[in-house]
RNA sequence: GCGCCCAUAGCUCAGCUGGAUAGAGCGUUGGACUACGAAUCCAAAGGUCGCAGGUUCGACUCCUGCUGGGCGCGCCA
């Protein structure tokens, strides 16, 4: 519909154009806006008042809209009447009757409805998650893997091609590090007599995974050269603890394309030789013992190591390689997502963007603020240096997948989050999850009692909406109607909480039409309108929920 | 010291990229189940949008300064 209106008021604007009615320079971006007030019709544009002050010899808005309002072509009969109010306000009026007719494309949609092809097939890369291998996911890391899978979610709704990919930051020595803690704790478990260092990982997972090498290799590597032993240690237990991520991932329905070790720039010195071509490019260069960034030149507050005094790239040189490959492999648009604390790195990241000659913009970055973690209103400390954490794996065991997403998605991603653990698994009021999940298994509820009186559920044709002419029928399709908007909307400003706005809008209203009105009566023509008005909720909702990736229960 | 983010109802937060009278949930108070699911609904109370200027037809939104909070400023990742 805004769409729609869009065109009508662009075209009305281009006719006043050509017919020298009004001379400006160029026609500025149509804005439609939803009016929050019936007395201002169904929609609003502002255009008459932005295009008063740049039309030659200075138009009143007033009669700007005049203007237009009078070469609008409404070949359709979309329009009632066009108001114009205010200090220039065009207020558009539907008739009575269209927006039922707009339920059409819901039916036939279907699980369809809510997509569009907005982003014209373009190829998206979306990192996200990311976290080193030297330990089990936990709270935090979860908030960015929500966020991060249904920003996937709806840019795939918005007609974008999608790729998930995680990077694996397996080539620093944290890695070592965490081969020498399971290491030392193997020899432990062995009996040897070993200090176990502060600065090694303290968690139990380190315990367990030495413990898994005892069983199945026993002590073979304790008479074994260190180095080597360390080596397998290393790998063994990366290994172990990605496949412990994957699986945590999976049960909280995130999964990846891709994952991607940092190792794999390494192979055949993928990392020098970019190095290398950007010195030829005069974007990196040397100051006799280490090798620098020229990020100043695309505003960076200084310049940025890449290759180290000891020769070592740095974790920043492969980040660098890794976003080139990112482009090479031909995507258009690249999304990262991090967390808040690094948000001090994002000016170098897009400078490398621009001096690898992509447009800056492509590369876009969602951060995400921190999680506080509580019990009953009380903070729960946490510090992974000292293995203390609630690992993801628990607080999806706790309060279930639906529950722990819905709430991470209830915030825009940049303001902090507190997560209340009692609270999500309450099954009241409280918690805004079985709000939407209860209206969807509401009219599941209603359409078996139709089934069982006999109502086949209507198709479109099959219906005489004239019957749906209460306010709240008018409003319920209406929110129907707005949901394409909200979807394309969210993924051009990504930001997946819109989409819980709007379910929890929908939501109420279904509820309030739903105690005031029956769906059900003695009329069967008013029945059917009714049944078929639900259905479309129903898509609506079921929809909305697999873009979050929560469930869409029939009963609960 | 420099840079980024935040400040909206008692609490937790929205506010659709500058629009008309700033919204929702929780909490508080009072009401609604002999009809499709009360995990629901209805009503009331609750505000100097941190403070002070500026930009314009119009500012919660943009700019400057200040106050208060978070984060960042490694040849760590």
């Amino acid at each position: 519909m805004k769409s729609r209106l869009r065109t009508l008021l662009g075209d009305a604007v281009k006719a006043c154009v050509s017919q020298d009615l009004l001379e400006i320079e160029a026609v500025p971006l149509i804005e439609i806006d939803i009016t929050k007030d019936a007395a201002f019709g169904d929609y609003a544009s502002n255009i008459a008042m932005v295009l008063a002050s740049r039309v030659k010899g200075k138009l009143p808005p007033r009669k700007v809209a005049e203007v237009i309002r009078d070469h609008i072509r409404d070949n359709d009969g979309v329009l009632e009447r066009v108001d114009i109010a205010g200090p220039g306000f065009m207020n558009f009026f539907i008739r009575e009757g269209v927006w039922s007719t707009l339920l059409s494309e819901v039916d036939n949609l279907g699980d369809c409805y809510g997509s569009s092809d907005y982003g014209e097939g373009k190829k998206i890369h979306i990192e996200f998650v990311s976290a080193n291998p030297t330990g089990p996911l936990h709270i935090g890391h979860a908030r960015g893997a929500v966020v991060g899978d249904v920003i996937a979610n709806i840019q795939e709704a918005a007609g974008f091609s999608v790729f998930r990919e995680y990077y694996i930051n397996d080539a620093g020595n944290q890695m070592n590090n965490l081969g020498k803690s399971v290491l030392y704790r193997y020899l432990e478990f062995l009996g040897d007599d070993v200090e176990f260092p502060e600065s090694c990982y303290q968690g139990d997972y380190i315990k367990e995974i030495a413990r898994e090498i005892i069983d199945k290799h026993g002590g073979i590597y304790r008479s074994k050269d260190q180095e080597k032993a360390l080596r397998i240690f290393t790998d063994y237990a990366a290994g172990a603890i990605l496949d412990g991520i994957k699986e945590d991932l999976k049960a909280f329905g995130v999964v990846f394309d891709n994952y991607f070790s940092e190792r794999n720039l390494y192979k055949d010195d993928r990392v020098a030789t970019l190095i290398k071509e950007l010195e030829e490019k005069h974007v990196v260069y040397s100051d006799g013992e280490t090798l620098w960034f020229r990020t100043t030149d695309f505003g960076d507050e200084k310049d940025r190591v890449v290759v180290r005094r000891n020769g070592e790239p740095t974790y920043f040189a492969a980040d660098i390689a890794y976003h080139n490959d990112k482009y090479i492999r031909g995507f258009d648009a690249i999304i990262d997502i991090w967390g808040a604390d690094h948000h001090g790195y994002i000016p170098r990241m897009s400078a490398c963007v621009e001096a690898l000659g992509h447009e800056k913009n492509s590369l876009k970055i969602v951060l995400i603020q921190l999680v506080s973690l509580l019990r009953d209103g009380i903070l729960i400390p946490m510090s992974t240096r000292a293995g203390e954490f609630v690992t993801l794996k628990e607080v999806v065991d706790e309060v279930g997948k639906d529950a722990a997403r819905y709430n991470f998605l209830m915030r825009r991603s940049d303001s902090h989050l507190d997560f209340d653990l009692e609270l999500a698994k309450k099954q009241s009021n409280e918690n805004p999850v079985y709000y939407v999940q209860y209206a969807h298994a509401r009219i599941c509820s209603i359409v078996r009692n139709a089934e069982e009186k006999g109502y086949t559920i209507p198709l479109y044709d099959e219906v005489d909406l004239r019957f749906l002419k209460l306010p709240e029928e008018v409003n319920l399709i209406k929110a129907i109607i707005r949901f394409p908007e909200v979807v394309e909307g969210a993924a051009i400003a990504l930001e997946p909480h819109r989409l819980t706005f709007y379910l929890n809008d929908l939501a109420a209203l279904f509820h309030s039409y739903y105690n005031k009105h029956r769906v059900l009566s003695d009329e069967e023509s008013l029945s059917k309108a009714r049944l078929f008005l639900i259905k479309t909720i129903l898509t609506v909702v079921r929809n909305a929920l697999r873009l979050l990736g929560v469930s869409a229960p029939e009963r609960m």
